[in-house]
DNA sequence: AGCACCTTAACGTTGCGTCACTGTCA
DNA sequence: ATGACAGTGACGCAACGTTAAGGTGC
């Protein structure tokens, strides 16, 4: 077979097949008496090795090494390969961040792009009070959401909040989207910067319906209303962050006026698990003013769990006192 | 300045800054006696100020365009870098599965990694007959379930369903992890793969809290159980698939003594708004048996919306010849 | 005299595209 | 003779690293 036949056949380059006959990586076994390259079914076989393994990322020069002795295993090349590819995905995904947040800011001269890389630089830097600096610095929102998406130090974080906060509620909506991200810190940092925003109230009532529990805590513990209550039950039934919990559900049935229910749903978790779990359940209840909240207090002295017995005794008292 | 000096201040290589002068990208504006490369505070700028393009992926030629003529605005080339990036992250994307696959079946030899790859080019194949047949083709279950995951062909999604149920329950772990996938065609091509996979209960029970409803509709009609009630009354008042789900509904009633129950919460739903809800609960409802539910027609009959009146007569009508 | 610094110039890298010039065959 | 092939050889590309051979200044 001549190379122009095969180049058709392979889709590929009759450049690159004298590439790869000077390269030795794949040369026709035969010439033809003029002197044309005449490629036989082994060397198509090998061909299509060739770019079976290119379709991995392999060098040319590893295939050759691959292809010639049989015995180098792939996986250490493989997972070399691997690496090298992740490294480079996240400096792309690195820029690709970098180049959105040119493109938003909609800036429309090179000087200001200028500026706004400078910004981008400052809130990337390594050095924790020179992020804080760049925070507050006035500019554009979308860098500053990015930034915080990824922010490890609480400080710097609760800077870029507040930034955030006064930037209006263009960016409640990428707020809303991060909370999707596969990225758990970052779904943790949209929430907590969530909360503070002004207008996030519809938001904040779709996330109690989050999968991850954290969101739907932050969620709740920040609206604090009837929408709320499913969660801030199970939250301390879970005992994630009860006592805050307990507390929302505390000042929910007095200034809504919802006791009894919050009570009778409170007890109706009482047969659930552990020990552990009927004292938070326990602690809940002392929060809730009203006879049905006395009742299950009443009735929790009893409890088989002495610890649980001794809090119910302990908080009926002091209900008597008060 | 020297050039030393600046080679250390901005960490670049004194090879790169006279390559800069070289092609005119920063040249000092001035030489000393000697010949030494004498950089001013203005070429430091300068320089920082390629270094902040060079962020953002510029050539370096497109840097010199850049800062010559502050009128070429960036937007058009910002865009362009934008999508090459993404399109560059896609292909490196598709490297890596490849890769991972490659790793994950654990082959030794280069000869395996070829017939390997073979396999993974023709489900990734344009043509969707060939990925059939590869799909069939016996292999390790990592790649049918990324073929899956990204096929649009019903067919071939089918073969690949196949596959993937007799591969045994390795595959599970990553099924369920593809239900969280940002990519919503993924994420339904895994519902549909694990719907059928033996073993699948406890994950379609998770699934039924999934944030995505088409995932919580498959698996609550899969599951067809008293976990799956929540949702598959939902769905007959949503419209999603009302008739599968009034179906199930109907089943688990007779099975499973449930009748009086699942009638009181299609029920309930019927204050919630327009007509066609109430038309869709009208009609599942006539799937369940009893007493309650033959209350709930009667008092249909009565309803404002003339469709939903008849539609409850002529149920009515038809229990009572049954 | 030694050492740190500077200069220009050139070659190698990777995976090709694109010339130029020549030869072969129906 | 024409036109479609084939051959070799070489340059260019982008962003550098490396090396060679030599000059400058303390």
């Amino acid at each position: 077979m001549l190379i122009g036949e095969l180049s058709r056949l392979a889709n590929i380059s009759t450049r690159m097949l004298r590439h790869y006959d000077a390269i030795g990586l794949v040369s026709p076994r035969q010439r033809a008496a003029n002197g044309y390259r005449d490629y036989t079914p082994e060397d198509v076989r090998r061909l299509f090795q060739v770019e079976s393994l290119r379709t991995l990322g392999l060098s040319l020069q590893a295939i050759r090494e691959s292809l010639a002795d049989a015995d180098v295993p792939p996986t250490a090349l493989v997972d070399e390969l691997i690496e090298a590819t992740g490294a480079r995905i996240a400096r792309e995904q690195a820029l690709l961040t970098r180049l959105r947040s040119v493109r938003e800011s909609g800036v429309t001269s090179w000087r200001d792009v200028l500026d706004l890389v400078a910004l981008l630089q400052e809130l990337d830097s390594p050095d924790p009070s020179r992020r804080q600096r760049a925070a507050l610095a006035e500019g554009p929102a979308a860098p500053l959401l990015d930034a915080l998406l990824g922010e490890d130090d609480p400080n710097v974080a609760g800077a870029l909040r507040w930034a955030l906060s006064r930037a209006g509620d263009g960016v409640l909506p990428p707020l809303v989207a991060a909370l999707d991200s596969p990225d758990a810190h970052a779904r943790h940092q949209a929430i907590a910067a969530l909360v503070r925003m002004p207008g996030a109230e519809p938001a904040l009532r779709e996330a109690l319906r989050h999968s991850d529990p954290r969101v739907r805590e932050r969620a709740a513990l920040a609206l604090g209303d009837h929408d709320a209550v499913p969660e801030l039950v199970d939250m301390v039934a879970r005992g994630a962050d009860d006592v805050s919990a307990a507390e929302a559900l505390g000042r929910l049935a007095r200034t809504d006026d919802l006791a009894d229910e919050l009570a009778d749903r409170l007890v109706a978790r009482l047969d659930e698990g552990t020990d552990a779990v009927r004292g938070r359940l326990t602690q809940a209840l002392a929060e809730i003013p009203g006879p049905a909240a006395r009742r299950a207090l009443t009735a929790l002295v009893d409890d088989p769990d002495p610890a649980v017995s001794a809090t119910a005794r302990y908080l009926l008292a002091r209900r008597d006192t008060v």
